[in-house]
RNA sequence: UGCCGCAUAGCUCAGCGGUAGAGCAGCUGACUGUUAAUCAGCGGGUCGUAAGUUCGAAUCUUACUGCGGCAGCCA
């Protein structure tokens, strides 16, 4: 056996007469008197291969065994299907049974499964339809991530995943120690705090894991150019929402000799190039969710691929939900924050495709954002999309030593926590920007899955860690 | 973390004071090509846990646990 063997992908592609084997698992198995028909699927495409078995030609206790979630291999020849629904089918004449799966037991069915259900057998669910096609259109997005980066010359920089700076201030985090210790004990494992002193701990001080690659993406901006990361992320929020994990996959483009605009147009520029690709790649996956989970799904993303994205100002944002005439339950003036509901009706009601919102008052976004003239705002973006809402979040980074000192000490931050921070202003600044999205809400987007839970194989949230 | 809702067969749900139901799945059989196959029959449940109200609780009350929705935090 070999990885490089014919998938049902290339069968199903395939010329009848040729004779092929077929592995895969078995989603479903239909018996009439002279003839059972098997829907064999192993992941490499969203269409089932049909195999068929004239009766007489396997013997009955093979048969018996082949049952949903079975592992098999049909071998026998193609030939055109003479019914409805496919245009090849195998006609099998030889099983090999790998791993039977007990009907009895075996908890996926043909049929009605809540997502809920679904995540307790998460190990299980990507042998359905739905979890299939998520991973192959997240596989593809990730691809089209890379391809989109790599092409325009932008190196990827692996940031570190534990950090010892607890001054991102992008929110809580996750401790990194050994001080913890786990005891068996007969009620289960305890930990037990050998000591409280960050100075006798493994890195000698607190360490956590990263809730951002930002702070340490832009030294390597300021050196290579254009670079980017792609990796796994970390939030300790006590967050219980459709779109937010405790471990998530965050992309975060950095770029030297770049301003707000060129920000907003490579953001733009990104998000329709991923959109086009995983369209061009995943049809079938893109039809199924689209017939079973997003009835507007394909309109909506060939929409984005073909229209701009709309730009406005915070201030003209906040215009324009003051004259809205929406009875929001939350007022918006100028200074606070855009609540869900304000976000979700810019992007859904009054734009109807992707927002983009800048210059942002300063006092609720971070530091380390580039001052306007004006002393009120920051060159922040964000966009907003329909369905998940807040999909990137970005900036002008401040270059300007001065400004940025002052920055970190208006808001009480430890300065000599920023020394290398702070270094890159010292030496050989640079105009820069970049932008933070999350992966899995891209990936939401694609599919039309409305729980971030859904789009990646094992879900990290508040008191779920299983798998 | 706050507010709201839900928890009944393997799954999806109905029942909402009088002693447990359906569809699907499973099992047995029928049917010469089905494609969420169809048809007939069979088995399957301490109604999330604990306490309370009541002659009587799946049903009403309280607490707890789990799950979901909304909000906040954000990506």
């Amino acid at each position: 056996m070999d990885y490089r063997r014919t998938t049902i992908k290339d069968i199903l592609a395939k010329t009848p007469g040729e004779r092929v084997e077929a592995y895969g698992w078995v989603k479903t198995k239909r018996d009439s008197k002279g003839v059972s028909f098997v829907q064999l699927n192993d992941g490499s495409c969203f269409t089932d291969l049909q195999v068929v078995i004239e009766a007489g030609t396997l013997p009955d206790e093979d048969l018996k065994r082949v049952s949903t979630g079975a592992c098999v291999m049909f071998a026998g020849e193609l030939v055109e299907s003479p019914a409805a629904g496919q245009a090849v089918e195998l006609r099998g004449e030889t099983i090999t049974i790998y791993g039977e799966a007990d009907p009895a037991s075996y908890p996926l069915q043909k049929k009605g499964a809540s997502f809920e259900f679904l995540r307790e057998i998460a190990h299980l669910r990507v042998r359905g339809n739905t979890f299939g096609a998520v991973m192959r259109v997240r596989n593809r997005a990730s691809y089209a991530v890379h391809r989109f980066f790599q092409e325009r010359g932008f190196n990827w920089i692996h940031t570190p995943i534990i950090t010892a700076s607890d001054c991102e201030g992008a929110g809580a985090m996750f401790a990194v120690s050994t001080l913890l210790e786990a005891e068996p004990t007969p009620e289960g494992t305890q930990f037990r705090l050998k000591d409280t002193d960050p100075a006798n701990d493994f890195f000698g001080k607190p360490a956590y894991l990263t809730v951002s690659g930002q702070l340490n993406v832009e030294t390597h901006a300021l050196g290579l150019t254009n670079v980017y990361t792609f990796g796994p992320t970390f939030r300790a929020e006590n967050s219980n929402t459709p779109r937010h994990l405790a471990e998530f996959w965050m992309i975060e483009p950095e770029m030297a000799f770049c301003d707000i605009e060129g920000d907003m147009n490579l953001a733009e520029e990104f998000v329709r190039e991923v959109i086009g690709d995983v369209l061009d790649h995943c049809g079938p996956d893109l039809d199924f969710f689209n017939k079973r989970i997003e009835p507007e799904l394909l309109q909506t993303l060939e929409h984005v691929v073909n229209s701009g994205f709309e730009r406005l100002t915070y201030t003209e944002a906040i215009k324009l939900l003051e004259a809205s005439g929406e009875n929001f339950e939350f007022p918006c003036d100028w200074g606070s924050d855009l609540q869900s509901e304000h976000e979700r009706w810019l992007t859904e009601k009054k734009i109807g495709r992707p927002v983009i919102v800048t210059d942002y008052p300063k006092e609720i976004k971070a530091f380390y954002m580039y001052g306007n003239d004006d002393g009120q705002t920051v060159r922040a973006m964000d966009v907003l999309v329909p369905r998940i809402g807040e999909l990137i979040g970005g900036s002008q980074r401040e270059d300007r030593l001065d400004v940025l000192e002052s920055r970190i000490v208006e808001l009480g931050l430890p300065l000599e926590a920023y020394w290398w921070y702070l270094d890159l202003r010292r030496f050989g600044s640079a105009p820069h920007s970049g932008f933070g999205l999350g992966f899995e809400r891209l990936v939401m987007y694609l599919t039309g899955m409305k729980n971030i839970r859904d789009v990646i194989p094992f879900h990290r949230t508040p008191g779920q860690a299983d798998f």
